[in-house]
RNA sequence: GCCGAUGUAGCUCAGCUGGCUAGAGCAGCUGAUUUGUAAUCAGCAGGUCGUGGGUUCGAGUCCCUCCAUCGGCUCCA
């Protein structure tokens, strides 16, 4: 018999061997129809083993995320069973749980599958599910792994890699893999899935090693759950930002300007220059200084900086002249150029810290597949700045650039951010440049400044740019997907190849640090983002217009140009849709527009010299004046649109 | 760049296994209607079926090239 300690505090002895639904059972009938799994002293297990001695149980439910992960999982060896029968001469690889669902990675030689075959092993799982068979963990000898996976040379490295004593399988049905473990109890318990999609993925992920399949799916203990996140995944794609900036006609891609070449329509114009005017007069109060550069450089430029070496030339778009050995790059990135205007004049350390604020497009070729909408592009304009400052101004001047990003966040309702200190690979000091003494000094720095603001961040290593760390705003889009907004980054490199310097109270020559930041990351990214958070209704300080008035018949045309001036003089953005149309009709575009206020007008409001109002969704305001209108509005600004 | 999918009217989509003049809704134009909170009615016009090649008596449909887009991988200054 064995002690265990049970959620609810008491403890009970049960048999060895018995599941963790069985001890759910104990404690209550309807609570032990929701276990998925369980773990001892944070260790999911399947069974209950003389190791769980006086342990204490965790129940996982479908509800929390161990329970997903551990159902998942279990449904990925269900996944590989399911290949494995199916295409029998198919080599496994990896298959964990992910965020939403699971992967497997499959070798599948000379065969490959497409989305045609998804349907016959999404029955072939269901039928392995519908067997309720136990998963069992067991350990193996180093020697009997490799010999069970003679021929899989992918199990086998990871084999080989593992301490021997600590190997584990794990069987269900007639399947086995290489497993640490973590299941459900058996497969009965999946009753819905689906396979989503197949891509290439590289073996650990280097390109240089061969690439695999990698199946894609999720699964759920109920038909209905399955329904409903595929319904969520529609939902979702609503909110994406390339539907909705066609359909709010922001922007557009034309096949002949080229991929990844944006073009702004007048509507996607108005906002991002709202946008840039609304951190130009931030950054004003910061003590920036506007400055504007060329798009292109020469190419030397960017060999003195470093990048050319660092990404090759294939990144980078060269213009020739009709000199011989002249040659051009299109911009990549503003930073050698504010170095060049830095070291125009002479500084002293009263001068400094120097802030150079630039909206700089910039031009990367990037690889055809990595291009996507907005957020990934070949030209983007950055919200630039370079700041030069001391060694002893850097913790400050770093925090002050902190609050103008969490600033502008708040401004555009961004709350579900994530900040992420990047820092360098310790295994791969190679991918830097830089002294290993300065590179301490600016991590520590960044540390140091989103611990005093308070920051909740987290630790990634190996994110760091070439040339620095950084501190990144990381904000995930309608599907999920992580993107890097705002960034702050410390540079001690370009100073150094740019030989910048200022004079010190000691009156020798001195090394200023660098500071690279862009709080909106690109113009193109951000909006792209603020796009699928706000479903298109923007905030009213920033949506291009603020008020539809819709007149309920042509005969209100003359009352309505009155309207729209008046708006005009509170500052009001509005047009007028005068057309031969019916209200209902109106509205209903005004709706899809996303507009934030409706003006309704005709008789009624023509002879009291007022005007009814409808809010985006359909609430009612009823008759007010324009006065009383325009306050509303301006409260409604007020609330998310605060001074720097 | 790699793996998989997709590309039909301005937009959203239909067109099954190759077979008459390629369809629909919305948008557009013309006319009627002059409207009270999410689509008024009628008529008209609009397409080299992404590009180039091939197979076939015949290709939107099958095969190949390229281009673009989508989901991933790699990359992301």
């Amino acid at each position: 018999m064995i002690k265990i300690t049970l959620p609810d505090g008491s403890v009970k002895e049960f048999a060895k061997g018995s599941t963790p639904i069985a001890v759910a059972k104990s404690i209550s009938e309807g609570l032990a129809r929701n276990v998925i799994s369980a773990s001892f002293n944070n260790k999911i297990v399947e069974s209950v083993t003389p190791l769980h001695t006086d342990g204490s149980l965790t129940l996982f439910t479908w509800q929390n995320n161990e329970g997903k992960k551990a159902f998942w999982h279990s449904s990925a060896h269900v996944l590989a069973q399911a290949i494995e029968e199916l295409y029998p001469k198919a080599k496994l690889t990896i298959g964990p749980a992910i965020d939403n669902g699971f992967y497997y990675d499959v070798d599948f030689g000379a065969d490959s599958i497409s989305d045609k075959d998804f349907k016959t092993i999404e029955n072939k799982m269901l039928e392995i599910a519908r067997g309720k068979h136990d998963f069992s963990l067991r350990s193996v000898s180093k020697e009997d792994a490799l010999s069970f996976y003679k021929g899989n040379a992918f199990k086998t490295e990871l084999i080989e890699n593992l301490e021997d004593g600590t190997i584990t399988f794990c069987d269900h049905s007639t399947f086995t893999d290489l497993c640490r473990g973590g299941h459900i109890p058996n497969t009965g318990i999946i009753k819905a899935v689906k396979v989503l999609s197949v891509a290439g993925a590289y073996w650990r992920g280097d390109e240089k090693k061969p690439q695999l399949t990698r199946v894609y799916g999720i699964s759920f203990p109920k038909q209905k759950e399955l329904t409903e996140y595929l319904e969520l995944l529609e939902e979702a794609k609503k909110r994406d930002h390339r539907k909705l900036g066609k359909a709010l006609e922001l922007f557009m891609f034309s096949q002949k300007v080229g991929s990844g070449l944006p073009l702004w329509l007048p509507k996607g114009t108005a906002l991002r220059e709202r946008l840039e005017n609304f951190l130009k007069a931030a950054q004003k109060k910061a003590g920036y200084e506007m400055v504007m550069t060329p798009h292109i450089g020469q190419k030397e430029l960017y060999v003195t900086s470093g990048h050319y070496a660092k990404y090759g030339e294939d990144s980078f778009q060269s213009i020739k002249t009709p000199k011989e050995d002249e040659e051009f790059l299109l911009k990549p990135m503003n930073c050698p150029h504010h170095c060049e205007i830095y070291n125009n004049s002479q500084w002293s350390y009263k001068d400094l810290p120097i802030r150079y604020a630039e909206f700089g497009t910039v031009y990367r070729y990037e690889q055809s597949g990595e291009l996507h909408g907005l957020t990934r592009v070949r030209g983007f304009t950055q919200d630039d700045a370079h700041l030069f400052c001391t060694p002893d101004q850097l913790d400050e001047e770093f925090k002050n650039v902190i609050d103008l990003v969490l600033y502008v966040f708040s401004a555009l309702g961004f709350e579900n951010f994530t900040a992420q200190v990047s820092l360098r690979d310790p295994e791969n000091p190679d991918k830097y440049i830089g002294s290993k003494e300065n590179w301490g000094k600016a991590e520590q720095a960044i540390i140091n400044a989103a611990e005093d603001k308070g920051l909740d961040y987290v630790i990634e290593t190996g994110e760091a740019a070439f040339y620095g760390p950084k501190l990144d705003f990381m904000v995930k889009d309608a599907l999920g997907r992580k993107w890097q907004l705002g960034t702050i980054q410390v540079d001690y490199n370009l100073p150094e190849r740019f030989n910048l310097s200022y004079k010190g109270s000691d009156n020798e020559a001195h090394r200023p640090v660098m500071i690279h930041r862009a709080p909106f990351g690109s113009m193109e990214r951000f909006i792209a983002i603020l796009l699928e958070h706000t479903g298109g209704n923007f905030p009213l300080w920033l949506t291009p217009i603020q008020v539809n008035v819709l007149s309920l018949s042509e005969k209100y045309e003359k009352y309505g140009k009155k309207v729209l001036n008046l708006l005009e003089n509170h500052e009001i953005r509005a047009l007028v849709d005068n057309r031969n149309e019916t209200i209902g009709k109106k509205i209903r575009e005004a709706e899809m527009n996303k507009s934030p206020f409706m003006i309704i007008i005709g008789e009624n409001e023509e002879k009291e010299n007022k005007i009814s109002v409808r809010k985006h969704g359909g609430e009612d305001l009823g008759m007010i004046t324009i006065d009383a209108f325009a306050e509303i509005i301006q409260a409604e600004i007020n609330k998310t649109l605060k001074q720097f």
